[in-house]
DNA sequence: TGCTGCGCACATG
DNA sequence: CATGTGCGCAGCA
């Protein structure tokens, strides 16, 4: 359209500018146009100048110095219109928005897409300020457009999607199959590995700013694509390492991205072949907390390679010490100390491990900051107390011991007491006569080994054909506040003989107590038997 | 040596 | 107070 020959490359050189916070002057922008696009800085000026008449670009002076604004992204404070246009618009970054978070991270089909999330990613497409945006989902919420699911979480209404697509896309769904989190090497403690990028247009991490979880990790310098919060320094006169000025820009010792990705993956392959060979600087030790480093002085960055975060020493070279790294961080311990160390610390029957601020429970997904954590001993699978059934007993006191129900069940012999001991399962052997691959969640299904003597309790109705309207007023009686969610999510008889832990632990929104509550109520309503009281304490 | 990424101080509305 | 901007620095190629 424009004869302006450069615009476009004028346009790019600002907007990489912009993304590295370097102010686009003249110079900067010339400078760019010619390693680029080896256009001079005559031409590129011509342009310029040409682009300012036309609109495209503007001047502007902030802080004393000339700078340049790519106009279809620099918002003008006072754009204010209510225009046809304008609205279409709104609308379109806001399913955008939607869709790109879905495509993102799925588990958003299944558990909605938090408020704040969808401002945030709205804000990152658009040139809408979050307090506009805010004005906007909530016009959309009441014209329906957006609802607003049991949990909070908004969705795409039924009346109308802008894109055509289909509004069940937001609907609660039964299958998670596809949204189960698995974490995979370079996925983050907390987050799944859809979960990509967070930051605007590159690799930002939006997970839902679950703090207190990503605090530990935070510090270690190791995860990539989220921006570190470094936290406010209060300063303290008695302290003799904090400068007296403090200094900007980036960290000592804080990497990149494509070098972290590029020594995680160098990292990764030595893990094969060598031990102990120097590694990643951006490792960090298992108490997590940040002062990992302070310990120490020297081990902590540059020779650190290779530390064991139990031990804190480099052993010399064995087959007994392998390295193995936590495969969601980069926490790094010998095999024989993990399987020496306690239940939390033990690594997977295939010496795959995750550090204890990455174990998640395999029923929640929620890392140990949701409650203490116990590891079977033969599967190395992680559970809260309540998560596991029947409930994993307060005091019991071998930890390490302890073996998850299904595990033992695949022990004919010996069912039923979770204490069972079986200590010296040979984990590196795949002979063992314990399938250690065997795990809850790859059978996350209804519970269905409930206590064979408990008896059948008619006077347990048989809900598999019941209405939602059935549902509903079933739950209303016995547990109103999940009602209304129940009957907003569609539960019909069938959904409730066919709902999982996970369904309704996760996949509702509830808080864990009322979460356990009803799931409680439902495993009764499927099998018709209510011991499970005794289970769940 | 120049480029990149980014924390954080500061400007602006 | 929220948001935008870009300085100045460390790290990288």
């Amino acid at each position: 359209m424009s004869e302006i020959k450069y615009k476009n490359q004028i346009l790019a050189a600002i907007d990489h500018l912009r993304s590295r916070k370097s102010r686009p002057d003249i110079n900067r922008i010339c400078k760019f146009m010619l390693k680029c696009y080896k256009v001079g800085p005559k031409d590129t000026k011509a342009d310029l100048k040409r682009c300012l008449k036309e609109r495209s670009i503007f001047k502007v002076d902030y802080k004393d110095n000339v700078s340049y604004r790519n106009a279809a992204k620099w918002r003008k404070k006072s754009t204010q219109s209510n225009t046809m246009a304008s609205e279409i618009d709104e609308r379109k970054i806001i399913s955008s928005a939607i869709a790109t978070l879905i495509y993102r991270d799925q588990s958003y089909l299944e558990n909605g897409i938090a408020f704040d999330d969808l401002i945030r990613e709205a804000a990152f497409l658009s040139r809408y300020t979050k307090k506009q945006l805010e004005t906007i989902v909530n016009k959309e919420l009441s014209s329906g457009s957006l609802v607003k699911l049991p949990n909070g979480t908004l969705a795409l209404g039924p009346a109308g999607d802008p894109d055509g697509d289909s509004s069940d896309s937001f609907k609660f769904e039964y299958n998670d199959s596809n949204t189960k989190l698995t974490s995979s090497a370079n996925s983050s403690c907390r987050s799944s590995p859809q979960r990509m990028r967070g930051r605007p247009k590159k690799n930002s991490n939006v997970a839902s700013s679950n703090s207190q979880n990503n605090i530990s990790n935070q510090n270690s310098g190791v995860r990539v694509g989220e921006r570190r919060k470094m936290a406010k320094k209060v300063f303290d006169p008695s302290d003799n390492n904090v400068p007296s000025k403090r200094k900007r820009g980036r960290p000592v010792g804080s990497l990149n991205k494509s070098t972290i990705k590029k020594r995680m993956m160098i990292a990764s392959h030595q893990k094969n072949e060598k031990e102990g060979t120097p590694l990643s600087e951006s490792q960090h030790s298992l108490d997590g907390s940040g002062e990992d480093m302070e310990s120490e002085e020297p081990i902590s960055h540059e020779a650190s390679g290779g530390v064991c975060s139990v031990c804190h020493i480099q052993k010399p070279r064995g087959s007994n010490d392998r390295i193995v790294e936590c495969r969601d961080c980069n926490n790094k311990a010998h095999l024989s100390c993990l399987q020496t160390g306690s239940g939390i610390l033990k690594p997977r029957p295939d010496n795959t491990w995750q550090c204890p601020h990455c174990k998640t429970c395999v029923v929640c997904y929620e890392t140990n900051d949701a409650g203490i954590l116990t590891v079977c001993n033969i599967c190395s699978d992680a559970y809260h107390a309540l998560c596991h059934t029947p409930r994993i007993p307060e005091r019991l006191k071998a930890w390490d011991q302890w073996e998850c129900n299904n595990c033992l069940e695949s022990h004919p012999n010996i069912v039923g007491s979770p204490a069972i001991i079986l200590s010296n399962v040979d984990y590196n052997s795949e002979s063992s006569t314990v399938d250690p691959f065997l795990k809850p969640h790859e059978l996350d299904r209804a519970p269905t080994k409930l206590a064979e003597d408990v008896p059948f309790n008619p006077s347990i109705p048989d809900v598999s054909n019941w209405t939602t309207e059935d549902v509903y007023s079933y739950f209303l009686e016995h547990l109103p506040e999940a009602a209304p969610i129940l009957k907003d999510q569609e539960f019909d008889g069938q959904a409730i003989c066919t709902a999982r832990r996970a369904d309704i632990v996760r996949g509702l929104g509830l808080p864990l107590g009322p979460a356990l509550a009803l799931y409680r109520i439902v495993v009764k309503l499927q099998t018709r038997k209510d011991d499970w009281t005794m289970c769940w304490g």
